[in-house]
DNA sequence: ATATTACATAGATAACCATCTATATGAAGT
DNA sequence: ACTTCATATAGATGGTTATCTATGTAATAT
């Protein structure tokens, strides 16, 4: 199935910018593997706890992930949308051989 | 083709934070279009000559394009390798929907 | 009611980043 | 040689970021 890109390079940057961080990056990774609550994320990384939170606030907001909330636990996991828009972006972008000329001058 | 992913999170997210500038990202997709010179991608932009040679500066340094002098231009492209090697990344993320159980306390 | 557990918020800090102006470098043209 | 043009570098600056400690909040357990 092809996608239709419906999301605009700034926005994509902004996801760029939530995955600039190796932790973050991790996170999603981890993720991957399905829904995971917030201190069995902790667990898996040399962090502490007000910064797991700043983390998943930031992919929170960035949309990548998505919470619920159960009792006193969080539980994240991807948001599938917008890891598909983001994927699509990408796959627009080919790298192609010719050569440019300059028309500077 | 399937690949098989050889970079790690760390690369990846310095990738990710070289395109989490807006205007990079919009410059990669301008390279999606073939090689051009340096002066040809600053008339896409608002910005001055050394702001787009620190941009390229970087997008070269995390391997997202070639550079190629001829003379007293600088020509840029995309690099394929890079690229391709970012969307095996993201290619092998996936959401999935399993409910996670929390093993704490 | 009190204690414990899970998570969020506040405030501080040191490092980093995007941008500018001014200047340097180096190639090509006259 | 001198000028012009394309690009790079230096230095300054204001804004952003990742991290910490300390504390707050809200749910559950005793």
């Amino acid at each position: 199935m092809k996608w239709r890109c419906a999301i605009n390079p700034i926005d994509i940057s902004l996801i760029c910018k939530s995955l600039g961080d190796s932790t973050r990056l991790q996170i999603l990774q981890l993720l991957s593997e399905g829904e995971k609550c917030a201190c069995n994320i902790l667990e898996a990384f040399h962090i502490t706890q007000p910064t797991l939170s700043y983390h998943m606030k930031n992919l929170a907001e960035s949309a990548l992930v998505n919470v619920r909330k159960e009792g006193k636990w969080s539980y994240y996991s991807i948001n599938c949308e917008t890891l598909n828009a983001f994927k699509s972006f990408f796959g627009e972008l080919t790298c192609t051989y010719n050569r440019g000329n300059c028309t500077c001058d």
